[in-house]
DNA sequence: AAGAATGTTATGTA
DNA sequence: CTACATAACATTCT
């Protein structure tokens, strides 16, 4: 089952051992998008992680940028490793630790110009102390679209994925169609809150958990969230209703979340 | 073993 | 310019 691979960020946690040694950066399988070759050699400096998108960063202002998308994996072990899983893109191999990342959506080579283009294309990530918190709260003021569309759109806020988005907003008791216009101040920074709570502890667990008393080891799935892929609302037990918002399952519980009536 | 899935971008239409 | 829809792309698991 996968699990938590939309939390790319525990991927830069756990792959920390590269920073400061020499990395090889190769592709088993040969599949490498492009420019591999310009990092032979450069030590890795530093890794840095903005919403879903992840920095190894490299000498000469240069970075393997990675994004791991609906069902990219990361995988770590220590040398002697093990013959790659699957369609590994990467393989970074420093003297000591292998980390292979399989089907990322995004696998490249930017440079000090690119990555800046990246930085301004997305919105502030929650999990970022630096996060310019008031941007995400202007769009959202200003924005007729439903708010569960923006809570998820990266250009507006980062980090939130759609079982976040579904948790997030159920743990609001906000139904994910009011308009970004109609929330308040005071929900909104409740929201930022919680998402930065909630992802930090998916980040330690590298496992989305949004119920409380939990352990990752100890626990499936489907225990570890409140009403994302349910029927029954966990806190007055009605149903929960399934729809499609831009594509994407949004679950929502109608007694709980009533704040909007859909007229449709 | 067909289909679904925790994501994003590019392109077309109104 | 917005906004929405559609397709495309990445792979693994049931």
């Amino acid at each position: 089952m996968p699990e938590g691979h939309t939390i790319h960020r525990a991927a830069r946690d756990q792959s920390k051992m590269l920073v400061g040694k020499l990395v090889d950066v190769s592709s088993p399988q040969g599949r490498f998008s492009e420019g591999a070759e310009r990092l032979d050699g450069l030590k890795c400096i530093g890794i840095e992680a903005y919403g879903k998108h992840l920095l190894y960063l490299f000498g000469h202002h240069l970075a393997l940028h990675i994004h791991l998308g609906l069902f990219g994996r990361f995988r770590t072990a220590n040398i002697p490793a093990a013959m790659p899983r699957g369609e590994v893109r990467v393989r970074l191999r420093s003297p000591t630790h292998v980390v292979d990342i399989n089907g990322p959506n995004t696998c490249e080579v930017l440079d000090a110009q690119t990555m800046a283009a990246l930085l301004t294309r997305i919105g502030p990530d929650v999990l970022r102390p630096d996060a310019d918190k008031e941007r995400a709260w202007l769009r959202i003021h200003k924005s007729r679209a439903a708010f569960g569309q923006l809570l998820m759109d990266q250009k507006v806020m980062s980090g939130i994925g759609n079982i976040y988005r579904t948790e997030l907003l159920w743990r609001a008791r906000l139904h994910p169609l009011t308009p970004g216009n109609q929330i308040s101040r005071a929900a909104f920074d409740a929201i930022w809150d919680d998402a930065v709570q909630l992802l930090q502890i998916g980040v330690e667990s590298n496992a989305i958990i949004t119920v409380g008393n939990v352990q990752k080891s100890r626990s499936r799935y489907g225990e570890r969230v409140n009403i994302f892929g349910k029927t029954a609302c966990p806190a007055c037990k009605g149903d929960i209703e399934k729809f499609e918002l831009l594509t994407r399952r949004v679950f929502v519980c109608q007694t709980c979340q009533a704040t909007h009536q859909p007229h449709s």
